[in-house]
DNA sequence: AGAAGGACCAGTGGTCCGTA
DNA sequence: AGAAGGACCAGTGGTCCGTA
C-alpha cells in the first residue's frame, strides 16, 4: 500500500488526528481517500469577508448554521485555519523536512485526484449521468467532501506541466528536480523549467500537445495549461519561420 | 454539389435574396456557407424588452449604434422578422410545399453545423488555441456570424436524437418518417418516437449510448440528449430487473 | 519575496417559456 | 394546438489577487 506511504511525504503538524469525513453515497471505486486523510485545524475564520468586491454574494445555504456560539469543533485548542506548508523542491524519493511539502507528494496528489475522478464516473455511470472524462469542478467538490480538503482547484492547475513532465519524461523530470535542488532554487523556478522540456517533446511529436496529453494514460485526464499550450504555438511557428528561412520558403510548411 | 439542391429544401418566402454575410477572417475549411446562405427579412423589432426578468440585463455591447434613426437596412418594405418555416414529417427525397421545412433540411442542416464546427476548429487550430471536438455555443457563434442565421442551439439540441437515428439506422429512420407521414402525424409525434429505436440500438450494444454517439463520426460532435441517456438507462434497469426475475437473481449483474 | 487557495468572472450547456 | 428560438440560469474553466 503506498497510500501511507505517500501520505507521510506530507509534512504534518498542522493536525494530529486522522479524519474521516462523509463519504458521498455510491462511491464504489478505487480507493482514493480510503486510507488515512487529515484536515487541517479547522476553527471558524469569523465571517470576515474577503476585499474583493462580491456582486454576487454566494449565500448562505451551505454554512453549518450554529454561528457564532459555537465550541471548538475538534477539540484540539483554538488555532487558526491554516494552509497547506508550500512545497520546495525534492529529489526522487526525498522527504521535505520542516513545515514544506516534497514534490513526490505533489504528484501524489495528482495521483489522487485521479482516483477521486474514478469515484465520480463510477457514480455518473450508475446513475446513467454524464460522466466526466477530466478533472472538472465537480471532482475537487467530490474531493472536497470526502475530506481531501488539501486538494483544490487553483493548486492543481498550477504544476499540471511540472506533472505532465513527470508522466512524458520521468528521467528528465528527476534530473531537472537533482539540478535545481543542487543550485537552491526555489519552487517557482523549478515550476518555470518544467516548460521548455515539455515544448521540446511536442517538437518532436508534430507540436500536438493536445494529443500527448490524451495519449497518456494518467495525464488525458487534466487540461493542457493555456500557457503550455500558448509556448508549444509560438515555437512551432518560430521553428517554421527558420525552416523556411533556411530552405528558402518552400510550400507545405505548417502541416495541419 | 448537393448544397444548393439541399437549401432549396427550405421553403423560401421569407426573404428573396442571398446575402453573402462577413465571413469570420481565417476560415479555411471546407464549405459550410461556402454556398447561398438566405437570411430571413430583417427590420429592427424594436427595443421591447421580453417578458421574462431580466436579471443580467445581456447590455449594449454589440449594438450597431444606429439606433432609431435607421433605414430598412435591406430594402425590402417594412416587414416583420420572421421565424423559419416549421417542420413536417417528409419521406426521404420528398420536399415540403408550403411554408413548411422537410426533414432532409432538417438533417442537412445538422450537417452544416458539422462543416461550421471543422472551420472552428481549423481556426482553433492555427491559432493555437483550445480547439473543441464538439458543436458548442462558440459553434452557433460562429454560423450566426457567417450568415446561417436559421441555425440556433435550442432548435438543433431538439432535434439531435431524430439525426442521431438518421445516422445510426438510415432504414429504420426512414421507415419510421414514412410511417409517420402516412398516418398524418405532426412533427412533435414523429420526434417522440425516434428515441424508441435508438433505446433498443443502445440494448444491442451494451446501453452505452455515449459509446454509440462516439463511434459515429457524423454523430461524435453532439452532445448526448440528457432525455435519450435518461431513457437507456431506466431501460437498462427494467432489463436488468426483468433478468434477475427471471434468473432468480443471480451475480454479476449490470456489468460496467 | 514566495507561495497557497478563496473567490471571482466571462462565457457554457441546457432548456424554458413568452412568442408567432 | 403545435412549433421556433431569444433569453435565461446554474454551474464551468480559468486564474487573479487579497492573504499568510
Amino acid at each position: 500500500d503506498t497510500t501511507n506511504t505517500l501520505d507521510a511525504l506530507s509534512q504534518e503538524g498542522l493536525s494530529e488526528e486522522p479524519v474521516q469525513q462523509e463519504k458521498e453515497a455510491g462511491g464504489s471505486g478505487s480507493g482514493a481517500g480510503g486510507g488515512q486523510t487529515w484536515e487541517t485545524v479547522g476553527k471558524k475564520q469569523g465571517r470576515k469577508k474577503k476585499g474583493r468586491a462580491s456582486k454576487i454574494l454566494t449565500s448562505i445555504e451551505d454554512e453549518d448554521e450554529s454561528e457564532g456560539a459555537e465550541e471548538d469543533e475538534n477539540g484540539s485548542g483554538g488555532s487558526e485555519r491554516q494552509r497547506e506548508h508550500p512545497f520546495i523542491v525534492t529529489e526522487p524519493g526525498e522527504v521535505a523536512r520542516g513545515k514544506k511539502n516534497g514534490l513526490d507528494y505533489l504528484f501524489h496528489l495528482y495521483e489522487q485526484c485521479r482516483e477521486f475522478l474514478i469515484q465520480v464516473q463510477n457514480i455518473a455511470k450508475e446513475r446513467g449521468e454524464k460522466c466526466p472524462t477530466k478533472v472538472t469542478n465537480q471532482v475537487f467538490r467530490y474531493a472536497k467532501k470526502a475530506g481531501a480538503s488539501y486538494i483544490n482547484k487553483p493548486k492543481m492547475r498550477h504544476y499540471v506541466h511540472c506533472y505532465a513532465l513527470h508522466c512524458l519524461d520521468e528521467d528528465a523530470s528527476n534530473a531537472l528536480r537533482r539540478a535545481f535542488k543542487e543550485r537552491g532554487e526555489n519552487v517557482g523556478a523549478w515550476r518555470q523549467a518544467c516548460y521548455k522540456p515539455l515544448v521540446a517533446i511536442a517538437a518532436r511529436q508534430g507540436w500536438d500537445i493536445d494529443a500527448i496529453f490524451n495519449a497518456h494514460p494518467r495525464l488525458s485526464i487534466w487540461y493542457v495549461p493555456t500557457k503550455l499550450r500558448q509556448l508549444c504555438h509560438a515555437e512551432r511557428s518560430n521553428a517554421a519561420a527558420a525552416s523556411i528561412s533556411v530552405t528558402g520558403g518552400g510550400a507545405a510548411q505548417l502541416p495541419f
